[in-house]
DNA sequence: ACTATATTTCGCTAATTAGCTAAATACCGT
DNA sequence: ACGGTATTTAGCTAATTAGCGAAATATAGT
């Protein structure tokens, strides 16, 4: 849970997994999108596997990385709870500015 | 808003903000929950402040630090929102594994 | 003015990270 | 086997970060 926020510490990763939303693209697709050198962005991907925020597949010699939806959602949703965040239906505990002894 | 993720891509900080959810501590207070200097903590408590995700208020010689819960709501569903995760009511788009085109 | 307590700022070190170019790997077509 | 395209790995540098101890600041009480 920590790599997934630490994956989403950086604007760049965050972007590459806006663009997944609309689908599978290849590595090649994403770096268009990019001013980084293409190795820069495969060290992206890489933290975005290991968080298992996306899945890759290989299609003969390109690569497509797929949004892993389910867990992105889990990591957040997650921390909302951690954090008391009410989702809609949790009845919010809402500690509400207990002012300290004084 | 990238204050906000890089903040929450640390696990004491996090920790921190999970202790604030019971009401406003002080730093020497949240300072007996971990095993680091005052002075490491007091950096982390200088990025939460500049991520606007706990305020701080002097009383005294203490300083008290409390959740700002709202802003941590908007950039966790501003994140949910960007990537298309359904806080419930917005029905999700789904472009559920649009194979390329092969 | 002095002492005590709470917290931060300063100055440093070690580890991590994002970026690059060049080289390696993997797969396909001929 | 060779050449081409797609992507990753290797090796590097510069910037950032988390951690520490020591010193500075701020406030309260005497």
């Amino acid at each position: 849970m920590n790599r997934v926020f630490k994956a989403l510490a950086d604007p760049s990763r965050r972007r590459i997994l806006q663009l997944l939303r609309e689908g599978p693209l290849s590595a090649g697709d994403i770096a268009r999108h990019f001013d980084l050198a293409k190795p820069t962005l495969s060290g992206h991907f890489a933290v975005l596997r290991e968080a298992d925020l996306v899945d890759q597949e290989r299609q003969g010699t390109t690569i497509y990385y797929r949004l892993n939806l389910s867990v992105m959602e889990e990591a957040l949703s997650g921390l909302m709870d951690s954090m008391g965040i009410g989702q809609g239906e949790r009845a919010a505990h809402s500690p509400g500015l207990v002012k300290p002894g004084k």
